[in-house]
DNA sequence: GCGTCACTTTCCCATATGGGTATATGTTGC
DNA sequence: GCAACATATACCCATATGGGAAAGTGACGC
């Protein structure tokens, strides 16, 4: 098997830098397909690529308006990974008691080793 | 170019779900790398590589004891995660009025092209 | 209908993945 | 030193990626 399609998951969809900068991006409204590619410094086949990945797993929207793809954000499939990392809140906040535990002991064991 | 290394990031060593399961599991405390293949029915070999992952981006640290490699979670890195989604918290709240502009759009394009 | 603009899709490629199996490394106890 | 146990690495494979270039689709204005 190979890695898990970017397209399977939330997570792995954001995995990819340009497709955050993309969401981010997206925050202040919507935009056409090629104003993102502008603003990125991006090719637009490139973006096109990162937009589709992008509505498959539903964190953007998009309606014609004319010639032009209007790209919008659907930031609520982004909840679910803001709820996950936040389960492990309580485990960042006591990760330095437990760096220091752990140092501790590393030192416990080298006076051992001595 | 392929995709981004799964160590690259904590975005994308976190995007594996195996290594995401991984991590749930240490939050109950250290455990050897083989108690964690048993718990959650992977190969020995599997598992070993996916902790190299997480320990590369620093999401888990080793130690030694005996025979065993004690595995620890490090949730610090899972922060930057959780502020990252955190950023989009008022789009999600307001997706569903979005939504419905949207769809509202929707069908006054439609009336228009009738 | 046709040219043009705005995108999307198709191809091709280098690369790294995750999974399995087999093998190597490291540590302990005798 | 050696057997046994705990992990890590090396190999092999199928797969999908992201990027670039080129070709395809769709909508508009004339």
């Amino acid at each position: 098997m190979a890695r898990a399609a970017t397209t399977s998951d939330v997570f792995n969809a954001v995995a990819e830098e340009r497709r955050r900068d993309i969401l981010e991006l997206l925050r202040d409204g919507e935009l056409p397909a090629t104003a993102v590619a502008e603003r990125l410094g991006m090719t637009q086949p490139g973006t096109s690529k990162h937009l589709k990945v992008l509505r498959e797993v539903g964190l953007v929207r998009d309606r014609r308006a004319g010639k032009q793809r209007l790209y919008a954000l659907d930031a609520r499939g982004l909840r679910a990974i803001h709820e996950w990392a936040g389960g492990f809140e309580q485990y960042w906040s006591e990760s330095f008691d437990r760096l220091e535990t752990y140092v501790q002991r590393l030192l416990h064991d080298d006076e051992e080793a001595q």
